[in-house]
This record gives C-alpha cells, structure tokens and sequence, in this order.
DNA sequence: AAAAAAC
C-alpha cells in the first residue's frame, strides 16, 4: 500500500535503498525541495542517501526482526505505570473507530437541539483558526475522508510514539517535530465535531501541556487556569441552561421507567444462551454429588432476569451465594494471619521487596489464604471483598510459580508466554499490569497488556521480544491467536480476575476459547469478590479439584460503607445529583447507560461541577486520561457506566453516587467496592424513584446490605450531610430548633 | 436492556 505519509510526493513508495541507516547529508534535503512541483525539487534527491523513515511499509514488516537488535529497548515496555498511561492514551487518539458509534448515538438523541446551538457558541468562543474553519464549513465528515489515510499512517508511525513514552527525555523528540503533533492534535478535533462541545476541551493541545507540565497538584490548577479555559468551560454552560437541553433529559427518563417495567422481552434471548445449556449439559462432574439439586433447578436460567422479573426472582437468588461453602471454601482468620510476612508464605525475597516498594508490607488476609496455594500448584478459587488484595493474592505467586518453572534465565527472544491474566475491562488489565509488572520485574521476567482500543503492532512486537506474563482483555487476545501473533500453548497458569464476571453472556466463550489454547494442564485461578456458582461453567471444564478460599468475617456488617438510599420524584434527581457532586472529595458516579453519563457529565458541568465521563463510547486515549484525571486529583468527579464498577481502584474516593440503581445485586457489590477500599471508610448513596423501592430493597437484601430508605427533595439537609459538606449555622438551628 | 470485549 502506498503510503501517504510522504505528503507533497516526496518519494515513491518503495524506496529500499541499500544506503538505508546512513546519515543523510548534513541538513539533508528540505521537506519541499523533494516536490517535484516545488521551486526548490533537487532530483538528485532519489539517490541521495535515504533519510530515516521509520514508518514505511519495509520498516514495518522488518520491524519485529530490527526490534531483537535494540535490546535496550525492549526495556521501554517494562516502564513503570507513569510512562504507560501515556503510551495508552497517545496511540489511541487515533481510534476514530471507537467513536463512529457515539456518532449515531448522537443522532439518535435528540440532540440536535444541541448541536444547532452549539455552533454559534464555538465562533463566539473565538477558538483557535484551526478547529474553527473545518467546524463552521462543517463538511467534517468529508474532511475526515480525506484523512483516512493519513490516519493509517499514524497508526503505522505508532513505534515512534514508542519513544515519547521514554522517559522524558522522549519529550525532547517531540519538541523537535512540531508538525506532527499538530497533525496529532488536530485528529481529534475533527471528531469533535460529531461531538458534545465537551470533548473538545479535553483535547486540546494546551490541555495537554497542562498536564504535561503541571503534576498532580492539578486540583489548584483548575482555579489557576489561564483564563481561556475558563471560558471554554463556561460558556457551554450558559449556553445550556438557555436550550432545550432539559428536554432532552426529561424525554429520556419516561423511557428509562419504560425499560424498567418492561417484562421479559429481551429475556428470551439469555435464557437460550448457550452457556447455560452448556453448564446443565455438563453434569457438574464433580460437584454434582456435592449440590445435586442446585445445578439441576432451573434457577441458572433465572438469575440474569432478577434484573426485570421483580419479586418472582426473589426464591432464586439467594442461593447465589452460597456456593463457595458447597465447594467447601476455607476462611482464613484474621488472625490466623497476624505476624506472617510474605517471606512466610513461600515467595523470594525478591518479590518480598518489590511488594513491599509496591506498599504491600504484610500479607492481607485473602493473600495470606491462597498464596500458598498457588504455590503448590493447584488451581484456586479465591474470594475476598472489594479492595482486599486480590491482586497481589495471584499476581505474586505466579510470578514466583514461572521463577520455579524455568525461571527468569530463560529470556530467550521470542520465547512464548507462561502465563495469563485476563480481565474483563481495559483499564482493568492495565492496573493489574501495573501491579504485577514490578513484580515480575523483581526477578527478571517480562509483562504485556493485550487489549483493545489501541494499535496492535506495539503489542505484537513486546509479544515477538518475548514476555512471560500476558495480561489483557479476551477480545485482543483472542484477536492475537486468531492472527498467529499469540501463542498460548505454553501458558502454564491462567488468572482469571472478575471471574463470575468473565462467565456473563458475552464474555463466557471467547474466555473458554482462550483457556482451551493454554496448556491443557495449566493451573487455573479464580477471583472475584462475587465469586458464585456462576463460574460453574469454567470451573466444569477447566479445573481440577480447586481450592476454595475466602476471608472469615467479611460480610457487609463489617464492611466500612455506609449504604443510603434517596428516594427522590424524577424531576428532582437532576438537582439531587448536582448538589451531591458539588463536594470535596473524590466522586464517582454511576449510570446505567453511556449516554446517561455523558449527559450527567455535561450537566454537572453546567452546574459548575468539574467532572469526566468513563465509558465505552470514548475512545481509549479518553478513557485512560478521564479515570487518570481523577486518579491524580486534576478532577474530583468521574460520572461511568459499570466499565467502572468492577476492579477499578482509585485512592480516596470516598462517595460513590448511584444514578441508576443497579439491576443486580453483584453489580451493587462491586461498584459500591470503589470506596471503602483496605479499610476506608466510605459512603454509597443510590437514587431511587419511589416506584423502585421494593426492588431495591430485594436487591439490598441479596447484597447482604442494610440501608437507610430517605425520601429527599433538592436543599434536604440529608443530601449535605451525605456529600459529607458541614451544616451551615442556619441548618444547624434549624435542628436544634426542632 | 446495558455494559464490556477486536478490527
């Protein structure tokens, strides 16, 4: 394929030339002199020794082989977490793909109202020339043909993204070859344009540079803001409360209700899912004799549709839980663990001192229960609460499983990976790389992410250097397999993190498909904080004699949250929310659906709330910034759908806000686990239309919750006091009044 | 029905 990076004709496509490598001659020809229609076209130019261009089609293909020569690279993928949320996020700018969809969703909306008043506003706001000429034109989507392109060239030029995400000293490059970052930047904002005003802010180049110069004492930057953003944020706001906006919202929410009611009719659909047919078909071969009755009554079938079948699930649900005992779970006590050190448990020093590094000084409870475990090689069932350590509970003894198996002498370019992780979201698979890579690190061996939503050829390339632990999400995984690029036959062990989740419609085959590719006697581990029976299916086909282990004591009585639930009139809830949000302290909400949170976002915004949205209608280089802005603190509110609500651990948030109440009580479990986290405390407030009520008490009571029922309006001393704000003087006569 | 997960 040509390439059309060589804008203005400067070189044929093929261009291999024996005096490749060589350093051009000094100042080498200049960019338009190789035109043949410029002033300045040297012809002699095509002999002339050839300047780097590391991007071509030859340079790709010869890459993997070129890349086993830089050894000092290879450690660029072995980076601390700082460099890679960087790498993640640059790359994926580029996936206009992921926001084709958010295009129709657009349209579906009634947004247009938006849209047409959105238009004037971007002039008004005088924005730099170079967003402007292509918005007001608006033939975005012809100007974005035309780039197509070039954008494929971008995702070929990935490798030399590969050096920004260098340490700083990348920057440097990047300085030097401004015009390419005008390219960069300027991708987004053509997307923009499909796009609620809101994006753009978060694109733009000096945003970037903000975050590039000004570290995580971002909170104070947001006053300190020049100015410019300022206005930018603001004048969407006055702008909004002026349009129809609201009615957007107000059309939404009947139809939201609608849903709710709405019997079974997408049911039909999961009860023929064939999982399920799978589970009962496989007469639980061991378990069987333990449960007989459990795999045989129809309550798998059931459980998806506790969601909308209302009360009559009520008999079933229950019994989710109970599982674990049936297979005989050990609790580990708390006390059983006092005074062990990881050294204790049967991992090196090495791996001692990197968790230590890592704030890990003595195990937690649910580490110090299947550490050994993994040890000796058996497959493992762990469940342990929200925020308990999982991570480090299966992270460190693999790590110390591949040192006794071969160990970190074997570095051997090329050399097939050995183990495992999968999770069920990206930005999942990237914080448990983050833990689990210095832990390799410690001794030697090597990790990559495998996941969507960012350019393949990175991932491929750490894949052909060699790497010992894979850690990703199905859909790339598998992608790699299928493309030859991945080879799991020598996968000795196998994580699955969120495992009940990995087994959801949707995720259960491609992860089965997955593990049938590891080595057929690869040890197998599973965790989840809502480990149930429904890992039935896995635990059937891929492990043998598992063991089972929990932490004793670890029910919500002796959790660190605070349950509430705002029963509130649907006209209220805006306003609820916005004075919810307006808190100091780290927030995240929840929405059912991705557009809700984009919408909550904006409001929020206009309601002088500074906040991002998470879900999977951004693209990755947004989601990875969005959940780091709040991570750093630069944003105190993160409005998600549940992309967010399994895994994800943020420090210090400390109120998570349920927008839409949960359809099921796991999905409760685990959203709620974003706060109160290793022992904080925390608080979760879910709002609730009255209508709602019972269904949310079913849901609490399958939770294992108790929470407070409040019936609020906007201005309720209730909903200051759970935002955690100090009653005013007025408020507080008020009560002592009464 | 939604969300997630590949290009």
């Amino acid at each position: 394929m040509p390439k059309k990076n060589n804008v203005g004709g400067k070189r044929p496509a093929k261009n291999y030339d024996p005096s490749y490598g060589k350093r051009p001659a000094k100042g080498g020809p200049k960019a338009g002199s190789r035109s043949p229609g410029h002033r300045g076209f040297r012809p002699e130019v095509e002999d002339a020794p050839r300047q780097k261009n590391r991007w071509d089609a030859d340079d790709r293909a010869a890459r993997s082989g070129a890349r086993d020569d830089r050894a000092p690279r290879f450690n660029r993928d072995e980076r601390p977490a700082a460099g890679r949320g960087d790498r993640d996020g640059r790359p994926a700018r580029f996936d206009r793909d992921d926001r084709a969809p958010r295009r129709f969703d657009r349209d579906e909306r009634p947004a247009r109202f938006d849209r047409d008043d959105r238009a004037p506003r971007f002039n008004r706001d005088e924005r730099p020339a170079a967003g402007r000429g292509d918005r007001d034109g608006r033939p975005a989507r012809f100007d974005r043909d035309e780039r197509a392109p070039r954008r494929f060239d971008r995702d070929d030029r990935a490798p030399r993204f590969n050096r920004d995400e260098r340490p700083a000293a990348g920057r440097g490059d990047r300085d030097g070859r401004p015009a390419r970052f005008d390219r960069d930047d300027r991708a987004p904002r053509f997307n923009r344009d499909e796009r609620p005003a809101r994006f753009d802010r978060d694109d733009r180049a000096p945003r970037r540079f903000d975050r590039d110069e000004r570290p995580a004492a971002g909170r104070g930057d947001r006053d300190g803001r020049p100015a410019r953003f300022d206005r930018d944020e603001r004048a969407p706001r006055f702008n909004r409360d002026e349009r129809p906006a609201r009615f957007d919202r107000d059309d939404r929410a009947p139809r939201r209700f609608d849903r709710d009611e709405r019997p079974a009719a997408g049911r039909g659909d999961r009860d023929g899912r064939p999982a399920r047919f799978d589970r009962d078909e496989r007469p639980a071969r061991f378990n069987r004799d333990d449960r007989p009755a459990r795999f045989e009554r129809g309550d798998r079938p059931e459980r998806p549709s506790h969601g909308d079948r209302g009360p009559r699930r009520g008999g079933y649900q229950p019994q989710d839980d109970v599982v674990l005992e049936r297979l005989e779970a050990q609790a580990i006590q708390a006390e059983d663990v006092e005074g062990k050190t990881f050294g204790d448990l049967g991992l090196g020093g090495n791996i001692v001192n990197a968790l230590a590094e890592l704030g890990a000084a003595a195990p937690f409870p649910i580490q110090a229960a299947t550490i050994p475990v993994v040890l000796e090689g058996r497959d493992v069932l762990g469940r342990g609460r929200t925020g308990s350590g999982k991570t480090i509970a299966f992270g460190a003894p693999l790590v110390e499983r591949l040192m006794e198996n071969g160990g970190g002498k074997n570095r051997r370019p090329g050399r097939l990976p050995r183990a495992l992780i999968l999770a069920p979201t990206r930005e999942l698979a990237l914080q448990i790389d983050r833990t689990v890579q210095p832990i390799a690190r410690s001794v030697g061996l090597f990790t990559t992410q495998i996941y969507g939503g960012v350019p393949q050829h990175r991932q491929v390339g750490a894949l052909q250097r060699g790497v010992d632990i894979v850690v990703g999400t199905p859909g790339r995984i598998e992608d790699l397999i299928e493309q030859g690029r991945l080879d799991l036959s020598e996968v000795s062990v196998v994580v699955l993190d969120e495992a009940d989740h990995m087994c959801d419609l949707g995720f259960l085959e491609p992860v089965q498909r997955i593990i049938r590719n590891t080595a057929d006697d690869s040890q197998k581990l599973l965790f989840s904080a809502t480990l149930d029976k429904g890992v039935a299916a896995l635990v059937n086909e891929f492990l043998e004699n598992p063991a089972v282990h929990e932490v004793a004591g670890e029910d919500q009585a002796s959790s660190t949250i605070d349950h509430r639930v705002l029963v509130v009139e649907h006209r209220d809830k805006d306003r609820i929310l916005e004075q919810l949000a307006a808190r100091n302290g780290k927030t995240l909400i929840f929405s059912r659906t991705r557009a809700y949170a984009e919408r909550l976002t904006e409001q929020l915004e206009d309601a002088g709330v500074y906040a991002v949205a998470l879900h999977g209608d951004l693209n990755q280089a947004k989601r990875t910034r969005n959940l780091q802005q709040l991570t750093s603190g630069r944003v105190d509110v993160l409005v998600a759908t549940d992309v967010a609500a399994r895994g994800i651990h943020v420090d210090e948030i400390d109120l998570v806000i349920q927008a839409d109440a949960p359809d099921e009580y796991k999905t409760y479990t685990h959203r709620a686990g974003r706060t109160g986290r290793a022992g904080r405390e925390g608080t979760v407030v879910t709002l609730i239309p009255r209508s709602r009520r019972r269904r949310m008490e079913e849901l609490l009571s399958r939770a294992e919750i108790s929470a407070e029922f409040v019936d609020a309006i906007p201005g309720d001393d209730i909903i200051d006091e759970i935002a955690g704000r100090v009653p005013t003087r007025a408020q507080l006569e008020a009560k002592t009044a009464e």
